[in-house]
DNA sequence: GTCTATAGGGGGATAGAC
DNA sequence: GTCTATCCCCCTATAGAC
């Protein structure tokens, strides 16, 4: 077996081979900045193949994109719809999935958020986001704890834009904040995986905050 | 004179009303996805002029991308460095000057950020950010407020990290936030302008958790 | 300075051999 | 299914007239 000089994708079907490296390629480049020609290099096989397989660039990029939103919410919409969970321990749970989760893959939030800006409409038509979120268990505790004075702030969207800010935004920010303080990629990482315990404790000081 | 189906920019020299038309464009699409014809369209002129003033596509991005920055960190820049204010005031001036700033250039924050993944070191190294942030007032005065007690968290980054979270990831994470609430552009605003208030009690509130 | 016309190259997609 | 060769459009950049 051939070495190559990086670590390409390999043992699976010619398809997968290809949806994995176009996975590589659009999440760290985008649609525009991408090429087919990248992509089937990262796969390692020609590019006629790509057409073969997937008609054109847009097409593979739909397939891609949706399966990346899927991933992403998937994973928030189970946690929130827990019905034996308490609220406390859905925060902890999205804290330590995500930042586990986004470390792995840190292209993947700017990725999709860019993405989205320009298709919004065309990217999220199909996938049932709004019932799963907006009915899920994760709100109905919300507005009892609300009922019951024990969180200050009754809309519950502020709620979890609070918390997927805290968790989501300093992975988007990385290259800012290594460029403003000195940390190198490691270092950087260590201090995400501190906020997995610091950010339930923070998000449960900002509830009762009036 | 004649009327434009849209409202374009006029009024300047041509190198400004270049200048003002590619931010508008490099803002909504990225370096990649802009095309030089929409830039030359956006400002009303010939493509040719494009390249008599800017010489290549890339180096007007550069200009257009350093302005960028520069205007969105010396803003923050010159709150963290303010003697004379306290920390709690400090919390408040961002929160307000970026909600409002952010709420008029909605694409900067994503733009910067997708755009700083790929050639952070290029486009960083001009900026003397570095010594502006980590050596401000605003840092000082943290480590002082730790020292008597008053904060507990001892990073001042997680701090500047929490504030920027909860300032600039909605904004970013718009769209998705539209999908799965059912608000409007407006009822969007009408949320962020809530937030000038909002954050800097929740800040007050994680900077005693404990 | 501003335009028209065009060179030159890159990138998506396909034809056709194997 | 997989490859090589190639088409053809689109986009950046420039030449040259005015």
């Amino acid at each position: 077996m051939a070495k190559s000089k990086e670590a390409k994708i390999v043992d699976t079907t010619t398809e997968e081979r290809i949806k994995a490296a176009a996975r590589v390629v659009f999440h760290k480049k985008g649609y525009a900045a991408t090429r087919t020609r990248d992509i089937a290099e990262e796969a390692g096989i020609n590019l006629a193949l790509l057409n073969y397989y997937f008609r054109s660039k847009e097409k593979l990029f739909d397939i891609i994109m949706f399966e990346t939103i899927f991933g992403f919410m998937q994973n928030m919409a189970m946690v929130l719809n827990e019905e034996k969970s308490t609220l406390e321990k859905k925060v902890e749970m999205i804290a330590f999935n995500y930042i586990d989760f986004i470390t792995k893959e840190p292209n993947v939030p700017i990725f999709m958020l860019s993405e989205l800006r320009n298709n919004a409409g065309r990217l999220l038509e199909k996938l049932p986001v709004k019932q799963l979120i907006m009915t899920s268990a994760f709100f109905r505790q919300h507005q009892e704890a609300v009922a019951k004075g024990k969180i200050t702030e009754p809309n519950p969207l502020h709620f979890l834009m609070n918390l997927l800010s805290l968790v989501v935004f300093p992975f988007i920010a990385q290259p800012l904040l290594q460029g403003i303080s000195n940390l190198n990629e490691t270092q950087f990482n260590q201090l995400m995986q501190e906020r997995k315990k610091l950010i339930p404790v923070w998000v449960k000081a900002m509830m009762k905050a009036k």
